[in-house]
DNA sequence: CCAGAAACTTGACACTTGTCAAGAAGGAAT
DNA sequence: ATTCCTTCTTGACAAGTGTCAAGTTTCTGG
């Protein structure tokens, strides 16, 4: 009977214990999502502790009691803006009935998140390219990598299906091209270039007939 | 006579001014050299004046003797950096006489900087994306990047030129296609994926045919 | 050779940075 | 109600930042 007791005041303990890391982790992507809207308007580089705090309505000592050190703040932003954005283009891919459709919705997705989430697609250039610098970074963002490169290739593969086709390329390459087109187009965006999204979608769109 | 010899005395002076501005020049390209090693180590984000002057045979004060600002000195680095890059593939360009010969010459030169100037081409990188955050940098970043462009384009035309085609997509959709396998590359090469570069080259061989 | 300009050094300034420790506030269990 | 733990605030610290002014050295034209 007392392995009983112990057993089941085991069980409480590691339920409170499963509850407070819940409660702590949900607090985390809290702060995570507030220090994102000041990265993603100064940047990795200008962004400091104090100022993600001044912009947010915590104060900056919160950030050092969940995160160990500034590096392990951004990393869980990292990781936590990547659930947001690989899922984009999903219900296009799941409800298009025809090329024509998935373009449409594709482009449509596409100059929206370029016109409305620039802030937040400056920021991860930004971080991947401090990966190339920072090894903390690294293992996190190709990871994200990856799943954008899959995304894209579940466009793709959709499409070309939708037309008894294959993709002509591998993923990497596919990914590589409308990677580079989107980075070029948002920079151009940024400079107020009020041409870079209309010709992206152009190009897009010339594009991938002959891709898939 | 006045006259010709105020007109003759200013023209020595101008002449000085000139020799002066020249030799003003030079320093700074020195100073931007030195510079851009220790950028190339740190990143945009963790470089401090004092650091370069550090690491390098210049003290601190010197830099702003020559330059109005840090941003003046970075743009001036990102200027230099610039005249050296685009010319990397213009030998190989020029003497090639076949198909293999350009594909075999690029294939060389693409893997030996991706090993050798991985710091240059990250802090490329890195400051592609700070133009996204800096409007100070985006002249000289955008107009680089033109550049690159164009150098693609000049292997593009030649090598279909080679075997009496035309590339088949624009200046900017190939400039993207390689820029995104080049960073995709360079990311997994600093993360010591050894496969980064072989993989690099084969996909950039079987590309090359489909898109030229 | 010498005065004046150019080139450079040095040290200081005001400010920001990440980090942390000491303690207050809140809530839950005994 | 008291105690204890979690959560959060506040203020301080040392280190590092860009900037600049005052001085020193080096060069150069006369």
């Amino acid at each position: 009977m007392a392995r009983q007791v112990t057993g089941a005041a085991r069980r409480v303990a590691e339920a409170a214990e499963v509850l407070r890391d819940e409660k702590f982790n949900a607090r985390r992507i809290e702060l995570a999502e507030a220090a994102l809207e000041t990265l993603g308007e100064l940047g990795f580089a200008r962004t400091s502790l104090r100022e993600i705090a001044q912009n947010s309505a915590f104060t900056h000592g919160v950030f050092h009691y969940y995160f160990s050190d500034k590096l392990d703040l951004i990393c869980c932003c990292v990781r936590h803006y990547k659930a947001k954005c690989v899922t984009r283009y999903d219900e296009v891919v799941a409800t298009a009935t025809s090329r024509d459709e998935l373009t449409e919705g594709f482009l449509a997705k596409l100059a929206a998140t370029l016109q409305n989430e620039a802030r937040m697609h400056r920021l991860w250039y930004d971080l991947r390219a401090q990966a190339m610098f920072e090894a903390a970074f690294r293992k996190d963002v190709l990871e994200i990598d990856k799943s954008l490169e899959a995304m894209i290739w579940r466009i793709a593969s959709r499409y070309a299906e939708l037309g008894g086709k294959r993709p002509v390329s591998s993923p990497a390459a596919l990914y590589a091209l409308f990677d580079g087109l989107f980075q070029s187009a948002l920079l151009r965006h940024l400079a107020d270039d009020k041409t870079a999204i209309p010709e992206l979608l152009d190009e897009v769109r010339r594009l991938l007939p002959t891709v898939c």
